[in-house]
DNA sequence: TTGAAAGCGGTACCAA
DNA sequence: TTGGTACCGCTTTCAA
């Protein structure tokens, strides 16, 4: 005999373990959760009729009842984008810490995901931790009051708390870096999604113009690998007498590395590049990449903490406080 | 003034906000559940008192009653290892498509958080998705009749559903390729973690005694680049004569690939290597990596998929479907 | 040591 | 359009 709404047999409850058992279910709840209060045998034939009849609590009714267990929701554009693959895996870390669960979604860099994500988070976890890309007001509508930690958002955050990244000094000292090496045409890959130019883009400008140059070359990129490998041939050829490049990204920056090769020119000798980030993929790569590099386990450990104190009303981090600083990390590539 | 228990400001109930309006829960509900039936004035009164109040339903009053959503466990070792993410991004992948929710955990390659993961998932998942590494008997205690799958457990699983890797062939063709390449020497980097020989060796040793050789030499090397560098030195540093190796994995190649390059052997030329899995990572080091390649994202597919089958009860799997193939990718490293 | 009853915070079904 | 009531499945008092 099925049973019934359609969904499948009727989930065993904690009455039919007691009545199988001729107990009452708070007897079956003592056995199951280890209390004291019961005598070895009839815990042993509570439990072996749960086994018997397949039960499992429902983790809904045990959570209403004892409120314990928070758990966040980690939204990222891309897992297999190395940056996010650190951060997330910071955020766990920062997690497990705290006795936390973390609910992964991965949007797949599109924005309807985002959009579909945001809205059944709300009912899933106690706060939500992202790279988020939707406009702030569509964000709030969306979550509904429900905590929310950005992070990296470029535009100031408002209504929302946010980690950011500060490299301005790292970029300045990139691009003092290369001038001091003799650089005087410095190009940049920009990414190309969003439709101003990034502040990464302007820590370039401005770094350029303090250094006396005029603002670089720029070409955008795709935020991958092929994009950077594109972006690079573009710019070389429109201006081939472009002897460096400061790239968005680690990913960008291996994709130029890789066109570097292709176009037969030697890095660093005929071609330095400066990436930001960070990565430890940057490390494997041949030349092993300059970047600006930021500590993506700080990232998503401070999304973390905030996320924290926003659920326990502790007062968020100070504006100092919630940000990490990328700074120059040189290596073969410039 | 503070309340109740200590943690912190007792909560908002929907009756609260039902009091601050002065309508009944329910109007409440239909207010929030965008359900008719509801006069637009009323309906809008009610969303501000909530917003006001501050005021996010619980899930787990939710989920009591609404008994839809189900969320799966994800534990993996090492979100950091890029076999891990790309397993993970692929059941992330194939979760959304179900609508499911995916809860990962990252035990750090440490066996008491992997114990104490599992401990804790029960109550918070409908099932369980992972490489686990605890003995079946220690697993089976923990989750007590959750749906678990097991992914690629070397031993085989008896007691729970798992989804193999199936390299035979594909390390097979690997040996025969460096055979026919003039190979007679050929080495192998195991890893190093458990106490017997991988299957992948044991795939290997078949190999290689079907190609007429007798049974390479054998290092064994930490799952980690640097592993794959250290174990690659001793390797040659006791067997010079070595020109081939195969290792346990890409990440370990990755290693023996930097090795070599410090010990100045040209490859292909001196050394050949083959890894295996097939990572995206391997098309990125110079020389690309010749490997015996699987396809992560069917695996994770799969994973997700035979948990569904266990949760609706719908019969796993058979054994040839819950397998994917490793098969051999030629590219520059061999 | 065991059981009865009262919630936890919602939604669904009915009657008003 | 609204409100009353039952109930989702479990744990926590409090009596027995």
């Amino acid at each position: 005999m099925m049973a019934s709404s359609g969904t499948g047999p009727r989930r065993v409850t904690i009455d039919d373990v007691a009545r199988a058992v001729g107990v009452s279910r708070q007897t079956v709840s003592r056995a199951l959760n280890d209390k004291g209060e019961i005598e070895a045998s009839t815990k042993q034939r509570v439990l072996d009729a749960a086994l018997e009849l397949g039960y499992r609590p429902s983790r809904f009714a045990r959570g209403l009842v004892r409120q314990d267990t928070t758990s966040v929701g980690l939204v990222i554009p891309d897992l297999l984008n190395p940056f996010f693959t650190e951060v997330a895996a910071a955020a766990l870390e920062a997690a497990r810490a705290r006795g936390w669960h973390v609910v992964v979604y991965d949007t797949g860099d599109r924005v309807e995901e985002e959009r579909g994500t945001l809205e059944v988070i709300a009912s899933q976890v106690d706060a939500v931790v992202g790279y988020l890309t939707l406009p702030e007001d569509e964000i709030d509508k969306l979550t509904r009051g429900l905590p929310v930690v950005l992070i990296d958002r470029e535009q100031r955050a408002e209504r929302f708390s946010a980690i950011r990244i500060d490299g301005e000094a790292g970029v300045h000292a990139a691009i003092r870096h290369l001038v001091d090496a003799g650089h005087r045409h410095i190009g940049m890959l920009d990414h190309a999604a969003r439709s101003e130019p990034s502040i990464r883009h302007t820590w370039f400008d401005a770094a350029m113009s303090a250094c006396g140059l005029d603002s670089g070359t720029v070409s955008r990129a795709d935020q991958s690998i092929e994009g950077g490998e594109n972006a690079l041939e573009r710019l070389l050829a429109e201006h081939p007498d472009v002897t460096a490049v400061f790239t968005f990204n680690d990913i960008i920056a291996i994709g130029a590395l890789r066109a570097a090769r292709r176009l037969g020119r030697q890095v660093p000798q005929d071609l330095a590049v400066i990436g930001f980030d960070g990565l430890r993929l940057g490390t494997l790569v041949e030349p092993p990449l300059s970047t600006v590099a930021l500590d993506t386990r700080e990232l998503g450990a401070l999304a973390v903490e905030e996320a924290g104190r926003l659920l326990t009303r502790s007062g968020p981090l100070s504006h100092d406080e919630a940000a990490v600083k990328a700074e120059l990390r040189l290596s073969g590539s410039a």
